[in-house]
DNA sequence: GATGAATGAGATTTCATTCAT
DNA sequence: CATGAATGAAATCTCATTCAT
């Protein structure tokens, strides 16, 4: 039985991982240690051994998940030189990453579900959204001095509406999809809305949105 | 002892009403069947009389959610005649409606959590959507044929823009209050937020939004 | 399995005997709740169900058995109307007392181990030695008026130098059987050890020591 | 990493200065390994090493615990030449004995609840008292020879009343204290007790009570 | 000697649900 | 309709002890 695998940053990465999974599947108090635990191939008291509780699981879990999410953020390098080109850029990424952390978007709901009680004790996310509204501020100013952009922009308000439009998509799906009688997976569903939130973003930047929709006709 | 508390669809409010309450605040799996009988000064076995289940109480507890929130949705009578105008209000209805519900945000992200297995079973948001659809589509018509209006706005992607704008940043609150470092609850920012969410939302209807633009500088 | 034994507090008052039992022999820490459960044939949520937990149970125990002890330390009536005889009887009734309740006597160990923090929250004993420093009171006094007991008896200062010759005999029965090497059970040894205290309790009291012992070696 | 602390048996005694501690404050059962280690900062393998099961350490414990109050009671020369003077200061001695060894109190206590289990084990306080006995029967001896105290004192006797009325004072201070409603660890309290006491045991020694009692309400 | 990691058994407590009345 | 008592399974967490290095 002695498994003893030696290697004890793995098996707390093993269980983080398990950790994860479930606590992002169902959870806070849906989640079973036990189950944690048995996926993770490791017994329980191994679990407390590495995190002390089931909360300390969760933080670290929360922890993690966040930290992940801002390495992505901080990647989103804006190539273009083209202003509006960078912000359709931002968009996508943005979409992107939360798309491909389906878990990010449930341990965030779960904790807004507990009211911001884990992320106090955690203060892990207390600047994940710093790096991905610089981008913006950089994107906005390069934009202005070009001549594109309207110099009254508020960074954040542009970061809050490109997360609700990006965020929600994903995490509502099942009530909209059931509520719209959609699909919202298909991809063409996707890139329609993609296309729609990029339209929005830039309609809200552009000093002469008028010829913005005229440019975008032809195209 | 027996103490028959004279009427029985009474007593079922009154499950419902604190079921609604926990169920919102915690969750499904976090929510405990003896809180909601104790609070609801009912005995645990009345309790399953009349729901059957804790899944029972709980389908029990989406519906009149879902049925409450469409009855506010119908009620969003657009008074005004100018499109731009009845627009904004229903901005406003929509965001006071999240507002005014923070259960009916709490359920319905539960219900995401659970990829949508209880709505499923219940049918009640089938058609949760529909009446507000309908106002946009009729709303969007009036602009139409006003001139104000583009003729290609597809209703439901507006009330996804809408609905996404409006209740993410009800749902996600606290997420973002850590993460931007902002009180999200106090009535200027709300009233920033809401002044933004309309402009984006005017934007993309209208047909010249570089004079629309123009219009608000002035006012 | 059902067992639905009918009486609710009988089923109380047999897991109650089992706790006192168990509390007493090995210590709140030592007692086990299951061992509790099981000899009392009850299921183990029973147990919380009646005493909600663990300390719940052993507060219960404690007042259970202060108040048993009340009850007998009561029953104590000085039959005699010789004052000396009356003493006589009372410090035989208090050693007998103590004996007859092993269980009384290891509970307060173990409540002076926790340094009072159960019984602070129980408030059971609060009362417990009143009776019987009443009872010493009014034999004192009568002593008194008849002139064969000293007037400056306190009451509370002899109830504890009884207190501690016949309770500390009895708990430390087996570091002071080791450690003097003699048997403490033996009605002998127990004998003689009643006839030690009586007499040391009334050479404190009486007026004429040398007279009492000098009528004590003519009996 | 290897540590090597040096001195082995600094270690040791590390471990079991801690180990008394815990085990007096909580109890055998109550205690636990994790803690002394800790407490020590010692590894709880080295705690294996040293005393190889938790009993073992307990006994260990024991063992040193009562050998330390072996050597405070051998200390007690009684100075003075007057019999009646040196038994007023073995009383004091012996109270203060106990009053300096809290630990102590604890762990016989503690013993007694285990019925002497481990004391059978480790044959530690087989002699404890033998110091004491023999300078209470050496007090006695020379008292009798100067006419001053009784012939026929049984001197176990005489140590089993002396050890009680110190070691119950103190042993079971909090329910006394809340029982009565006093506090016993005044400094006025403790003068009270002793000197109460120490009336107690010369009255039972001397020859003539009567004459002491009066030469005290002189004094 | 010394350590961090691991174990297995078991501790207390919880919870949805049902039964007898 | 209504209740208090009961259940069984399982949840979280603990603890003395040992292994591999």
């Amino acid at each position: 039985m002695a498994q003893r695998s030696g290697d004890p940053t793995r098996v707390r990465e093993k269980i983080l991982k398990q950790a994860i999974e479930e606590f992002s599947r169902i959870g806070f108090e849906g989640a079973r240690v036990d189950r944690i635990a048995e996926r993770s191939r490791v017994s329980k008291n191994m679990l407390y051994y590495y995190f002390k509780s089931k909360e300390g699981l969760f933080i670290a879990a929360l922890d993690r998940t966040y930290e992940r999410l801002r390495e992505q953020q901080k990647e989103i390098s804006v190539r273009s030189n083209d202003p509006m080109m960078a912000m359709k850029q931002l968009v996508h990424h943005t979409f992107h990453a939360f798309e491909s952390n389906p878990q990010a978007i449930r341990l965030m709901n779960e904790e807004n579900k507990h009211r911001g009680k884990y992320l106090k004790k955690s203060g892990s996310i207390r600047y994940l959204y710093t790096p991905l509204v610089e981008t913006i501020q950089f994107i906005l100013e390069r934009g202005r001095s070009d001549g594109v952009f309207r110099p009254s922009i508020d960074a954040r308000l542009l970061y809050m509406t490109l997360s609700s439009l990006c965020y929600h998509y994903l995490s509502n799906q099942f009530t909209l999809e059931i509520a719209l009688g959609r699909d919202l997976t298909s991809d063409k569903s996707r890139r329609e809305w993609l296309e729609h939130v990029t339209n929005l973003v830039l309609l809200h930047c552009v000093t002469d949105p008028t010829a913005m929709m005229a440019a975008d006709k032809k195209a």
